[in-house]
DNA sequence: TCGGAAATGAGGTACGCACCTCAAAAATGC
DNA sequence: GCATTTTTGAGGTGCGTACCTCATTTCCGA
């Protein structure tokens, strides 16, 4: 059997008061009675209940997950996979609500931000861009206990505890190594299109796609950046231009949203399967574009991977436990139409752990 | 607060031993009250606290993982993995051991497997390829009730409980896609190695493959399979033959192992980095080699991911829980120079739920 | 209508741990 | 050596569930 608390007591020669005081970190300890018990502890291999432990505690913790306002897929998804997880507060003591906040509007963020720990909240998951007042506000947050992670898009200036999301610019790179492969290396040109230039993933996917074009592509002439601001009216009309008055882009990076705006100009356009086309981000509709060869190839990370890790992390980090660093890495995901993963959009959405009644 | 057992007694109007009865699925209860708790159960909308059952449980189950002894690095990593998560012990009330098997040795395996039930396994997982004795044998251990996963390679007629691993047709696919994408589309010859062209995942592999090539690049041709039975010395002298007299192989494509022998005949030859290599796994050895750019694209499944899967569906399945199928989908990584994760080797790999001990 | 079988209730113990209280022992300062 | 503080011990309760026993009630068929 594994060893128990009392266990340890034994071993240790003292009471199971004192054990769990020095287990929970809890005062009034000699040094030297928690080296007794430290070392009993690991002499007998004791690995704490966590089941047991979280039975006792019977506390659950209050955590916000804070996503853009977007109407992005890729943000709907992940909003979506985050309520289904919420059932998670069965197993894992955890009750998670979603705050969305506008885009545009940093304060608002931060003024929903710091009112966090007076509703209770113990630990936050948050996606947006960096700016001055967020840095301050996840300062405080943090000053005040409370652990921050940073989602999808790293916010490394504000001491955020924990990113949970893909290399950004290993994903850039990535999509030039395809970008330039899939040319053939030839002369041509690419256009790069992006939501918005300030936001930390677009800056880093960027740098790591130019990265590899000057490098190993020289050929290659990568445009500036078209800048759209989350708006599919802009995108559509930009890309219409360009493409009509460049004949040279052969190839297209979409480092943000707007997917659908960009495949219907180039469907318009009869570039349909012409253009090699690498977009981020598994979503309805960029996975029937690539069933229909309208893009080349999708950079993805996976929005059930990104919810669990960040359940586990804030889990850990409220805690203070350690993390298992390999399991909470999010790999950067090549789709092409032929490994693209059987749609589980229509299957009933169970929760980690179902009841069984009688079958 | 979440309902417990004893709201749905009270609501269903019977006591906590009834509800207990249909909960575990114990017999002696009529039809209608089964219904009437049932009932309580979705109006309540209660979900089993799993940690307070596996608490009361206290028992736990015994699980063999059973993998081939060959040297085959993949297969080691696979299997130092499941080693580590044995301490999940502690979480998630399952034994873990380990069983290696002679690879040309059917019936030692049929042997091994048939001793475990005597033995007091719960479950198996099996990573062989599919022979009539080993079909006969996972027949019998799912009569006597122990549930059997089948590991990377898949025993679809062995009645197996379930497949745990890529699609490997699909990963073929991709396989073919890059290769095809990345020899321009234009003539050439590529060369296709696998180890042994019996087991399941090699054959749909190499389906997949052609399939693309066929279909999408029939400039290019592709050679028949070369089988080298696992052996490094077999593949270079095979390899380095061909090369020597078909100059117009302009890709390879290995669909199982030996890529120390593969890389060893390509570079005596002077050809690295001219061709377009694509191989399967991760590596220490298909790392370094992508890194130096021996090997282009290598064709990925997550060690960790598998064996974490693993245990979680054994543990359904003896529990006779429904699976989250979405977790437990593997996907298929595609590795280049440009998306290597960090090396997480010598992090050490602890269980799903961390110990923590003072801090 | 009665008897046996089936269904249900009442209550208990255990799982491993967290957290509490109060008393007793040990260490410390003077 | 005494009073004071710090440390430790003993013991209890509860978390939500599993699983057990024994008594009691309900059901069904003859």
């Amino acid at each position: 059997m594994r060893p128990t608390v009392n266990d340890i007591a034994r071993e240790a020669g003292v009471s199971l008061a004192t054990v769990d005081r020095v287990l929970n970190a809890r005062p009034g300890v000699r040094e030297k009675t928690i080296k007794a018990v430290n070392d009993a502890i690991s002499r007998l291999g004791y690995v704490r209940d966590l089941s047991a432990a979280n039975l006792a505690r019977s506390r659950t913790y209050r955590m916000a997950v804070v996503l853009p306002d977007t109407e992005s897929q890729f943000v709907q998804t992940l909003a979506d996979t985050f309520q289904d997880a919420g059932h998670l507060v069965a197993t894992a003591r955890i009750d998670l609500s979603l705050h969305r906040f506008p885009p545009e509007d940093p304060h608002a963020l931060a003024a929903l931000l710091l009112d966090l720990p007076a509703r209770g909240y113990a630990g936050v998951a948050l996606m947006a861009p960096e700016t001055p007042v967020l840095r301050d506000a996840v300062r405080s947050l943090r000053a005040r206990g409370l652990p921050v992670v940073a989602l999808v898009s790293d916010l490394p200036n504000t001491g955020r505890d924990h990113f949970i999301g893909t290399d950004n610019r290993a994903a850039g790179r990535t999509a030039g190594v395809l970008m330039g492969r899939f040319l053939g290396g030839g002369p041509g040109q690419v256009m790069v299109i992006g939501s918005s230039l300030l936001a930390r993933d677009m800056i880093e996917r960027r740098r790591g796609f130019d990265e590899v074009m000057l490098r190993d592509f020289p050929g290659v002439s990568v445009l500036q950046s078209l800048e759209t601001h989350g708006s599919g009216r802009t995108l559509r009309q930009v890309v219409t231009e360009m493409l009509a008055n460049a004949p040279d882009v052969r190839g297209i990076y979409a480092m943000g949203d707007g997917h659908r705006a960009l495949t219907q100009a180039i469907q318009e356009l009869g570039l349909s399967g012409k253009l090699t086309v690498i977009c981020h981000e598994l979503t309805p509709h960029t996975r029937k574009a690539l069933e229909a060869g309208e893009i080349t190839a999708v950079i993805a990370q996976n929005p059930g991977h990104l919810a669990r890790s960040t359940l586990r992390v804030l889990r850990a980090k409220v805690d203070n436990l350690p993390l298992d660093e390999g399991q909470e890495q999010i790999r950067i995901e090549v789709l092409l139409r032929e490994n693209l993963p059987p749609t589980p959009s229509d299957a009933p959405d169970s929760a980690t752990e179902a009841t069984s009644t009688a079958a």
